[in-house]
DNA sequence: TTGTAGGCGTTATCAT
DNA sequence: ATGATAACGCCTACAA
């Protein structure tokens, strides 16, 4: 009788016993009395194959447990209907979400993502190209990183088609998806201004990074547009992270006459910015009225709900995963996909409270 | 002259033109003038070939910009070096901590990791499982997941090693690391109790989910250590979320006489159970106090800062990126690993306020 | 409609 | 120390 382990009962607890390799198109081929090609082409639902034979077969196969090696049919077709997703840290909520859009975006269309953390650390980011290469992704999305600056050109030629997502140094010719950086933080640098505030302050990023010298830009345009002078004295920079937020609005708070708006880079600083504010005594929108970017989950919870600029965070996952999906067929498309944001007033803003002369 | 952008740059934009093949191990041979059996093992720092020729090979190979090819090794050693990760959805924060602490211990041992979403639907999970048994991942990790629950089974027998971190429902035999749920539920517990409150509501996540249990658990075990009664009516389930905490919350605002303090099953419900409480015009902590559990970062910046169990997320991812090595390398490992939390004692919490009869 | 015969890029086992 | 040669599991002409 046969020896081998547990005849139906399968369900043995052993983790993956070592040593068992799944059956291969061979096996099935054997049991079906075919060749494997036909075994082959039948699991492609190709039309050059008997429709019984192939039901048979596809029978077959699903008793036994096959499943195709997408290492072995890659190696084959030279395409592995893989990406890669590389991130400065999945830890950063804004970040998650987009790869949530990308993760849901290339399951639907049949592709497995990998994801990676470069952790704005060169080496690992140098690892993680390495590692794209060697699995030979078809395409390659980075979101939030700064990958592309040192690595892109190299990335592209070599390796796979590339898309950026919001992405701090875009390089020339990437291709990228990006919110109106511009336009929505002249919207939210309005809306202060329309509650009658003069001295708005502008808490960014890092020096240098893309979407703080556009949001930057569209704070400066809408003070022009009104008027208002700008006052470098209320711009300070944060690291997008909520301890940033807390020393850049202290630094804030030491100015004289204080601002009476803020407008922050993002929503993570602003959650510092209103720690920091509350610290100092003061109250938000009663005293300062604040302004967030990107409408993460913590906007609306936290107290007050913060008046935001939203970001469809997954939607721009999801395009530039239909972005990469086209260049990785060959097609062209758009250089740089731009996104329209929306400016989303909760209660962290308030009119400027009259001050008696 | 040129009229294309950039002439020998060799950045001329043309994503990963399709069609050239990377080099292969041949080529290097070629280029070397030996067989591919020496390129191979000059690549693998074999101590079988010549030193000086080994040089010349890996020079060449980096010269021509050669990578393994990860999917033919994979063919030939029956070895991915890859690992799926398997999550409900990564745009949960602390699923986020988790992988972002796999992510890294993967990377150091030179795995590369597959992200896939189960959505908490049925069939993506099937779909995840079938993915990752097509690209012959060499072990699993679930995170706070119900996929355990349907497929774990197959997975762990026909497919790789599978280690469980949170998960909802484990399953028997299964490998797993979890927080010392219900000693930590206690902790926190008791820590309201020795505050005078007397009156604790739980607001747990949906029935039958292991942690839920588990903290419902301690929950009462520090009640009965205290000789406090246990009231049905004031314990709550949300679904782990924000949205959830805060109609559990109305709920109990409407018990008369109103709970003194409530222990949330995690901070994404507390977060929450905070605004219900401040949309009810009640304060926290005077009038009612609120401890979380998970230390999310939002904990530290909610008004007022949490009381929460701090739970060592990315060491948790750790832990289990380890515990699956050994699994995958053959070895015994403990069947549960419960790691210890930690009481963090913020703002939410307070003593009772003295009632004058 | 089916089978035969490479070939994909590695590793691994033999000889040499 | 090196080179043939054969897998690995699949796809795909090409032949039948």
């Amino acid at each position: 009788m046969n020896q081998s382990p547990a005849p139906d009962i399968a369900h043995v607890c052993s983790a993956a016993t070592p040593g068992v390799r799944s059956p291969s198109i061979k096996d099935i081929a054997r049991l079906a009395n075919v060749s494997h090609s036909t075994v082959s082409r039948a699991l492609q639902n190709s039309t050059l194959v008997n429709p019984e034979t192939a039901t048979r077969i596809r029978q077959i196969a699903r008793q036994s447990g096959y499943r195709v090696s997408a290492i072995a049919r890659g190696l084959a077709t030279n395409k592995t209907h893989t990406i890669g997703v590389v991130v400065t840290t999945i830890a950063d909520p804004f970040v998650a979400e987009v790869v949530s859009g990308i993760e849901d975006a290339a399951n639907d269309r049949g592709y497995s993502v990998f994801l990676a953390e470069s952790n704005a650390d060169p080496q690992r980011e140098k690892n993680v190209v390495q590692s794209f290469a060697e699995q030979r992704v078809d395409g390659i999305l980075v979101t939030s990183s700064r990958v592309g600056a040192l690595y892109l050109p190299s990335l592209s030629e070599l390796i796979a088609p590339v898309v950026l997502i919001n992405n701090h140094h875009p390089t020339a010719f990437a291709h990228s998806v990006m919110i109106e950086n511009v336009e929505a933080s002249r919207v939210a640098t309005s809306h202060l201004i329309g509650l009658g505030h003069t001295r708005i302050a502008y808490l960014g990023d890092q020096f240098g990074y893309q979407s703080d010298t556009e949001r930057f830009a569209g704070y400066r345009r809408a003070l022009e547009q009104a008027g208002l002078p700008f006052l470098p004295e209320l711009v300070v920079h944060g690291d997008g992270k909520p301890e940033g937020g807390v020393s850049a609005m202290r630094r804030l708070l030491d100015v004289v006459p204080r601002p009476t708006a803020v407008f922050c880079y993002n929503d993570m600083s602003a959650l510092g910015t209103l720690l920091a504010i509350r610290q100092a005594g003061l109250r938000v929108p009663t005293d300062i009225s604040l302004v967030g970017f990107d409408d993460l989950f913590v906007a609306s919870y936290s107290d007050p709900p913060l008046t935001t600029v939203r970001q469809p965070m997954r939607q721009m996952g999801l395009l530039a995963m239909e972005s990469l999906l086209k260049l990785m067929s060959g097609q062209k498309t758009a250089d740089t996909i731009r996104v329209p944001a929306e400016l989303i007033v909760r209660q962290s803003t308030a009119p400027l409270r009259e001050i008696l002369p």
